[in-house]
DNA sequence: GACGCGTGGCC
DNA sequence: TGGCCAAGCGT
């Protein structure tokens, strides 16, 4: 048989039953493929569940602020997508008529969508013979033809997709669209291949060469650098004081959290804490003792988060309010914070 | 073309 | 634990 006839045989008895598979609209395509960018598909799942329950058609999320938007984003990170996707939907509800578009140049248009996410919708949604290449793909392909260019290039990924499009069966296009990237998603993985498990094993270059371990190419990632992210935690009454993150950052725009910055790991937390709030405009700072500590990571960041609880005198100054606990909105607090109240909500 | 943009899970 | 990864895009 075929190298795509096995690959959709496959497909047809392994695809896993995910939301976005049940009910295949563009739309359901096009929210959950901004969704999966960067992001597994466990941690998808829910959330495309509920974001489809909050916002069911394009209409919806036209109409929409985009702060509601943002805040059912919370927790899936790169928040950009989910205005890009709010900004997207209005386009087409100006620009094509609330018609979610086929073509590829007009799908390009959209904010937010690029070459995967256009090819993705119109294979997946339309049937339109163009390979979805993503991550999964890339190495699935890379093996496939024992392709040893680097990956991570947009030239390596359309010498790719060149040498896919022939393989895409009449009718089928988005069976076999989506069949690459299950078996990158199950099989083909990057450190372990199973390919006892793969139907197109016999077919594979990389296989029959001995290079299933050696590819794909791509450029090592960066190294992450620790950082100290020292925080105050000023309570006053059942109140918490937090700061909002200017609307033109461009790490988390808006989002609220605990007052305090960024430095290297071997500063003081009370002294940052301190600078930070006099900084705010605030006198007579004293602080005391760290309440809780956290864990996170942003992109070649591992972040030590230690809040330092903290009094100030006087009313807070702009940018900042002191919020009573029940009406803190942990959809729009940034998930180092977060991590941080509950962190001190667990050891109380 | 390199870099910035989040987060959670896995080993 | 830290490194590595996961259905990329915009600048």
């Amino acid at each position: 048989m075929t190298l795509e006839g096995r690959l959709v045989d496959w497909f047809r008895s392994n695809r896993r039953d995910l939301p976005w598979r049940r009910q295949r609209t563009p739309y359901t395509t096009w929210v959950s493929e901004i969704m999966l960018q960067q992001t597994t598909v466990d941690v998808v799942v829910p959330r495309f569940v509920a974001f489809l329950r909050r916002f069911p058609d394009i209409q919806s999320l036209a109409s929409a602020e985009e702060e509601d938007v943002v805040a059912a984003w919370s927790g899936l990170g790169y928040y950009r997508r989910a205005r890009g996707l709010r900004l997207g939907a209005r386009a087409v509800v100006e620009r094509f008529g609330g018609t979610i578009p086929s073509d590829e140049k007009d799908l390009l248009s959209l904010p937010g969508v690029g070459p995967y996410t256009a090819a993705a919708i119109r294979s997946l949604a339309f049937d339109q013979p163009a390979p979805a290449i993503d991550g999964n793909v890339a190495r699935v392909a890379a093996r496939l033809f024992a392709d040893d260019g680097d990956v991570g290039k947009a030239g390596t990924r359309r010498r790719l997709r060149e040498r896919l499009v022939p393989h895409v069966p009449e009718g089928g296009a988005a069976a076999f669209s989506e069949a690459l990237i299950e078996l990158g998603a199950l099989v083909c993985r990057p450190k372990s291949a199973r390919c006892d498990a793969c139907p197109v094993a016999d077919l594979c270059a990389a296989r029959l060469t001995g290079r299933v371990a050696t590819l794909p190419v791509r450029q090592p990632p960066r190294r992450s650098r620790p950082v100290l992210s020292a925080r105050a935690w000023v309570e006053r009454g059942c109140r918490v004081l937090l700061v909002q993150r200017p609307a033109d950052a461009s790490l988390l725009p808006g989002f609220l959290e605990l007052p305090g910055r960024w430095g290297p790991a071997g500063e003081n937390p009370p002294d940052v804490v301190r600078e930070v709030l006099e900084n705010l405009g605030f006198d007579d700072v004293r602080t005391y003792e760290p309440v809780a500590e956290a864990r996170h990571a942003i992109t070649h960041h591992r972040i030590r988060s230690v809040a330092v609880r903290a009094d100030v005198v006087g009313a807070a100054p702009g940018g900042c309010r002191f919020v009573p606990w029940d009406e803190v909105d942990l959809e729009r607090v940034t998930t180092e914070t977060r991590k941080l109240l509950r962190s001190r909500e667990a050891s109380v």
